[in-house]
RNA sequence: GGGCGAUUAGCUCAGUUGGUUAGAGCGCACGGAUCACACCCGUGAGGUCACAGGUUCGAACCCUGUAUCGCCCA
């Protein structure tokens, strides 16, 4: 039968025949139970990082989706009822994105070209097309998914839970509208998400403008008529609403509180104070400082740092722009008044950037102007500087108490922090102080935690069309009102607006879904209104909301005769869906309701990820595979997104479905080039699995990969070009020639095995006939077992491979494989060894399966044909299993005692011996088919158990040393003419080879390694102080190691004398 | 600017609680068509553990500082 194998390892033919095992049955299927009686089966579940659907999957993918993988398989071969939850991320902008310009360059078409639902269609077929590609990589990779639950973050499943956790956020009041200044592009005039924003160095200038204080203050005796700001973007200062200065200057004791009038504009402004302001120092390293003038011209409107210092004052916000960055007064500046001012509108701002330098130069305002170097940040895709720009968003509160919640998890803050408990930061912050949630390593918990202790409100919404839409209707009501004398007109509005907003709900209960919505009103007045936010939990408000607006959006008088039978067929199909009552209201609704609009905007992509470990199995249900698989076990990832998706999981998921949805946080490595380059598409330095499979095979791949990955380092992996079998020029590395050399090395071991294991009976087997060797290699298998498991249960990955590999290749092959080789010849033997044959393979392959599932599982199935069953009768047995995916993880051999490991000393001794002489043939240039005899003395104290020892497996050396015959005694004397290898308690001999230059230079290299070693542990026993301070066993061990050091250095210079001679 | 990490052989990396003469793979050198494997076997050379201080009887490991590189956050 093992003529069947080919010499060489072949991965293709290999991966071919464990794929087709892996699905011709559920093996990767977890089932949950609609019942959870009964003697539960442990689980164990993570739940992939959905790739994003962009672009395929890059080599970093192959590494986090192999260490999973490994994860999976071991738990799955320990018997847990094992769930790896697959899928796709629906990766709202950067999908958009790319899809965008694709059209672009293909069609020369722009996003606003196409009608929404034909946008989204587009960027539908893309999804589809690289959701396949995706799942065909991973496939390839060998990853053992639950295929039949693949989700993806925009399905219906999906859509369900975000649905919902957005109407739970909604109706506990934690969703709000607000403002928010975001990345403008006013080239497209499209919103940029940060990291579509490229920094680039600029040089540019500083401007010190003057600004008039409203009235002189005296400062030591001076007048003070100015305050000069210094600022990059002189045209922001028609938005300036405050001049701030560091509580820490000098001067802020005399000028706080005080006001300037802003120039061109007349607004007075008022100076206030704010850390955040750099204090002006000519010397300082610090370029800030240099340029710093101590006053900062405040501009909430239109930069990310003053907005902020505005939150902080309550400052105005006057925003003096159009979309397009032209200067405007129709967008929130309403002090235009001045001539000046006047003259500036309508003007693009680099124009009034110019304008409004030369204007304070001659009033002579200007102080100076400085050449100035700095980063601002531009599109990505129009290469425009971005405009800092105000809008209005949706937010999440995130540091709110959750009243009800306050129960479960108890109130106030957490220690040192302002993170309520019960907020849904704190719920994502407790559970780490508590030690329910941990990272490994876990020095990554220190940037979770601090994410979370300073992170402020989310921004959700985003200006975007692929996405999950926003389920927030926006209810603004008709401006007629009545006012009573006692009130404002703005009194008078609100509560117009209330009263239509009982109207509003009233209807909503006439249509029998009052239960299912949520609604808030603006506490700000936007354009004259206070909006009124209505969000429904299922969508059948959706379609009264809508079919409402259509109703009310006829306004009858003179229609075409097809207007009229498209609002009669409204009329009656919402009568016959929500009934005649709720049709009759709607004229309470007609001369009140001005617009009733579904949000425009779909949720930031990261609000969908947050849900995916309870959304994939079926939440807000209560299904069988949320009571059975949630929570998780592990999340697997990388670094960059602990806070972003981290974070943000273990917070909705304590707060939608109850409990953190994993323990424990894996964080690997990231993948750089040859240079420590990140991989990107722009350098061209990325890997695609696919071509790394084509070039080295999957298990090859996935072996360099696990083998790499530690806690420490980052992996470094030489990008080469290589010519594919096909003829392709394509990427990938030669690190991958370390896993298909082990793949190569797996496969011919087994072949060799498998041709040696024909007529295998398990019944001849009889434990007390094996040999040392035998029980060598077992006791050699037991350790790697235990370690290679608890290595595996610590999140270890080089760590237990590289033990297990290294066991194969340097024990199993280099050794045992030798020894066994004769034994085959000889009837009485081989019954035993192909039993010890079998049973060791077995585990072996059962121990790499995790880390190379394809090839071990090709290897099971001919070790299944040929040795169907492996046990070694009386002492272990491997459990039988089809496939080997199924198959039992090794168990601890128990029968490995204290005499085993005694023996584990006669082989190391066995093997030191042959070294030896390997050495000394290679140092003489002696061939392998000259068989040589060699003697060995050995002169250690109580010698003469390890002589018997050697005596007895004399055989094993003569076979692995290449010799006719070893002598071993005690006191035996020097050969003459005989090359020499000198320990501490032997000396071995290697008869008639002698050469005396070489000798004499073999043995001096000796005598100085011996003398270098003996100096350094003398002067370590003369120290008294080591005497005394350190550890009695560690002084006892000096000692014994000088007395052998200067035997072996009597010895060596014995020899040396005897070749003078 | 803040934080995290790294720096050990030509290259890529290990190195457990500080304790013999610091390890592996690749590469290199030498020898080898032996009946599993040349993607192999055998042997060997190769290191001031980034640098400077400190703690300790003893430091690659602990502490401080410096340099260089990488990542994350602003």
């Amino acid at each position: 039968m093992g003529e069947q194998l080919s010499k060489v390892y072949e991965p293709k033919t290999i991966e071919k025949l464990a794929n087709e095992i892996w699905f011709s049955r559920p093996y990767f299927h977890a089932e949950a139970p609609p019942d959870r009686g009964g003697p539960s089966q442990k689980t164990y579940t993570i739940v992939i990082p959905p790739p994003n659907v962009t672009a395929p999957l890059h080599v970093g993918h192959a590494l986090n989706n192999t260490l999973q993988d490994v994860l999976i398989r071991f738990r799955r071969m320990q018997n847990y009822n094992t769930l790896w939850m697959p899928g796709t991320d629906h990766a709202s902008i950067a999908t958009q994105t790319v899809v965008e310009k694709r059209i672009l360059s293909e069609e020369g078409k722009r996003r606003t070209d196409f009608k929404r639902e034909e946008f989204v269609a587009r960027v539908q077929a893309w999804k589809d097309e690289y959701e396949a590609r995706i799942i065909e990589q991973l496939q390839a990779m060998g990853c053992s998914c639950d295929w039949q639950r693949t989700r993806f973050t925009m399905d219906e499943v999906c859509t369900k839970a975000v649905r919902a956790a957005f109407f739970k956020l909604f109706k506990d009041g934690l969703i709000y509208r607000g403002k928010r200044l975001v990345n403008w592009d006013p080239a497209t005039q499209t919103v940029l998400a940060d990291d579509e924003v490229e920094h680039e160095t600029v040089q540019g200038h500083f401007w010190y403008l003057r600004y008039p204080l409203a009235e002189p203050v005296q400062i030591a005796g001076q007048s003070i008529e100015y305050v000069t700001v210094a600022t990059t973007r002189p045209e922001t200062m028609l938005g300036d609403t405050a001049v701030a200065m560091n509580p820490a200057d000098k001067r802020a004791e005399y000028l706080i509180g005080k006001k300037v009038r802003l120039p061109i504009v007349g607004r007075l402004i008022p100076i206030i104070a704010d850390e955040h302001v750099v204090l002006p120092n000519p010397e300082s390293d610090d370029e800030k400082a240099r340029f710093s003038t101590g006053f900062l011209k405040v501009t909430p409107a239109h930069d990310p740092d003053d907005w902020e210092i505005g939150q902080r004052h309550s400052l105005e916000v006057v925003n003096v722009m159009a979309p397009d960055a032209s200067i405007s007064d129709k967008y929130g500046w309403e002090d235009a008044h001045s001539p000046e001012a006047q003259s500036l509108l309508g003007m693009d701002r680099f124009e009034a950037r110019k304008a409004i330098v030369e204007w304070f130069r001659q009033e002579n305002l200007l102080e100076d102007v400085r050449e100035y170097a700095h980063e601002v940040g531009h599109s990505y895709r129009s290469h425009v500087p971005i405009e800092p720009y105000l809008s209005d968003q949706w937010y999440i509160a995130v540091k709110k108490p959750i009243e009800y919640l306050g129960e479960k998890f108890g109130q106030g803050l957490i220690e040192e922090t302002d993170v309520p408990v019960n907020s849904l930061a704190g719920l994502a912050l407790k559970p780490l102080l508590d030690d329910r949630l941990r990272f490994i390593p876990d020095r990554y918990a220190k940037t979770y935690q601090a994410w979370l202790e300073k992170l402020r409100d989310w921004p959700i919404s985003r200006q975007l069309w692929w996405g999950h839409r926003i389920p927030v209707w926006t209810i603004t009501f008709s401006h007629a009102h009545y006012k009573h004398s006692d009130e404002t007109h703005e009194e008078a509005k609100k509560r117009h607006d209330q009263e239509c907003e009982t109207h509003v709900l009233k209807f909503l209960q006439l249509c029998g879904v009052d239960e299912e919505v949520s609604s808030y009103r603006s506490p700000q007045l936007i354009k004259g209104t206070f909006p009124f936010y209505v969000c429904g939990k299922i969508e059948k408000v959706d379609d009264i909301l809508e079919m409402l607006s259509k109703i009310l959006n006829h306004k009858g008088g003179r229609v075409s005769r097809e207007q009229l039978k498209k609002y009669k067929a409204n009329n009656d199909e919402f009568k016959a869906k929500f009934g005649e009552d709720a049709f009759k209201y709607i004229g309470n609704l007609r001369e009140r309701i001005r617009t009733c609009t579904l949000d425009e905007d779909v949720l930031d992509t990261w609000f969908s990820s947050a849900l995916w470990p309870f959304s994939t199995m079926g939440w807000p249900d209560d299904t069988p595979e949320l009571k059975t698989f949630y929570p998780g076990d592990v999340l697997c990832t990388a670094r960059e997104i602990i806070t972003l998706w981290v974070s943000r999981m273990v917070m909705m998921g304590q707060y939608c479905a109850d409990d953190i949805p994993f323990s424990d946080v894996y964080i690997h490595a990231m993948i750089q080039d040859g240079e420590g380059r990140k991989m990107s598409k722009s350098l061209g330095n990325g890997i695609d699995p696919l071509v790394a499979i084509n070039s080295h095979g999957a298990d090859a791949m996935r072996f360099t990969l696990a083998s790499m990955t530690t806690d420490t380092q980052d992996i470094r992996m030489p990008v080469q070009k290589m010519k594919l079998p096909d003829g392709r020029e394509e990427n990938t590395s030669p690190k991958f020639d370390v896993g298909r050399n082990f793949c190569n090395k797996l496969w011919n071991a087994s072949r060799f095995a498998l041709m040696n294991l024909e007529g295998i009976d398990p019944d001849k087997f009889d434990k007390d006939k094996m040999t040392v060797t035998d029980r060598w290699i077992l006791s050699r298998l037991e350790y790697t077992i235990e370690e290679v498991t608890k290595s595996l249960d610590n999140y270890k990955f080089n760590e237990p491979l590289n033990i297990s590999a290294r066991f194969f290749w340097n024990e199993f092959c280099d050794w045992y494989l030798e020894w066994v080789k004769p034994r085959m010849q000889d009837e009485q033997q081989k019954s035993i060894a192909q039993n010890v044959l079998a049973f060791v393979l077995d585990q072996i392959l059962r121990l790499l399966h995790p880390f190379i599932p394809f090839i071990t599982e090709g290897i099971f199935q001919k070790l299944n044909e040929i040795a169907p069953i492996r046990q070694l009768r009386g002492l272990a047995e491997a459990k039988k299993s089809d496939a080997l995916v199924a198959a039992e993880w090794p168990k601890q051999l128990d029968f490995v005692d204290e005499k085993y490991k005694q023996e584990r000393a006669s082989i190391w001794n066995v093997q030191s011996v042959i070294r030896d002489i390997r050495n000394i043939r290679n140092e003489y240039n002696i061939p392998p088919s000259h068989k040589l005899k060699a003697t060995l003395n050995m002169s250690a104290p109580g010698a003469e158990s390890v002589t018997k020892d050697l005596n007895d497996n004399k055989e094993l050396i003569i076979q692995l040393a290449g010799l006719a015959e070893i002598e071993i005694g005690i006191d035996i004397k020097k050969p003459k003419n005989a090359a020499a290898a000198i320990h501490e308690d032997r000396q071995l001999y290697v008869d008639d080879v002698i050469d005396f230059e070489a000798e004499r230079n073999r043995l001096e290299k000796k005598k100085q390694q011996v003398e270098k070693a003996k100096k350094a542990t003398e002067s370590k026993l003369a120290n008294k102080d080591f005497l005394i301070k350190a550890k009695p066993q560690v002084v006892a061990q000096a000692r014994d190691k000088l007395a052998e050091l200067s035997e072996q250095l009597e010895v060596v210079e014995k020899h040396l004398s005897e070749l003078e001679s």
